[in-house]
DNA sequence: ATCGTTTATCGTAGTTTTACGATGGAATAA
DNA sequence: TTATTCCATCGTAAAACTACGATAAACGAT
């Protein structure tokens, strides 16, 4: 009998450290993520602010970094407001810590 | 008098982050780089036999990351032996720290 | 000089990324 | 209701990425 499950639950470990690892290709994604897990900024406004690039394009970065699994919003009307995914910035910081200690 | 190297020896640290993140973004060049690293492979047609891909393509990886500064070729004709650039693989390794533990 | 081996590069096609302005949707305030 | 604010999404264009087969370049061997 066969057994369920025959792709893993979690994908293949270098495809996540490589989708973490793309979200951090860009030097705008790099800066959302330091102001995020600083805490000086929260709400996509704050981010549009600071950093030099359209908002709609911000909205872009966020997104990616939320699909990615770096980051997660949540609606405080009329605001949203990022903040970091701790489980998945713990995940990713492991799999790039044993990446480079291997 | 104006002092020479406006512009700094050593790129902005979140595009320097940016530009090792963005190599790793894709899981064959982390598997070249798993395979470089631990020496099991060092030549482009080890690389190739163990990697589903087609030679040119495995070829675009590595200029890729080379590109990127993570590994370097030298010529052992007629083949290429490629190696980690450990110089830059510990900068890098460093960047990732620094950005996780911030 | 010719051949065979190894690897880089070219050419190409399809997909993805990046950026912007413009528009739309949700929620509060007036 | 209407206006305002905040943010996502749409539409679009340019650039970059990904993969492949085909070709070229470098070099040793014959």
């Amino acid at each position: 009998m066969k057994v369920l499950a025959e792709q893993p639950i979690s994908e293949n470990a270098n495809q996540e450290l490589a989708r973490f690892a793309k979200a951090l290709g860009h030097p705008t994604r790099l800066q959302i993520l330091q102001l995020l897990d600083s805490q000086a900024c929260c709400f996509t406004g704050d981010l549009v602010e600071v950093i030099p690039a359209a908002q709609s394009t911000i909205s872009q970065h966020l997104r990616e970094l939320k699909n990615a699994g770096l980051i997660q919003g949540e609606i405080n009307p009329p605001r949203v407001k990022y903040c970091i995914n701790q489980e998945n910035w713990r995940k990713a910081k492991l799999l790039f810590t044993a990446f480079f200690e291997e």
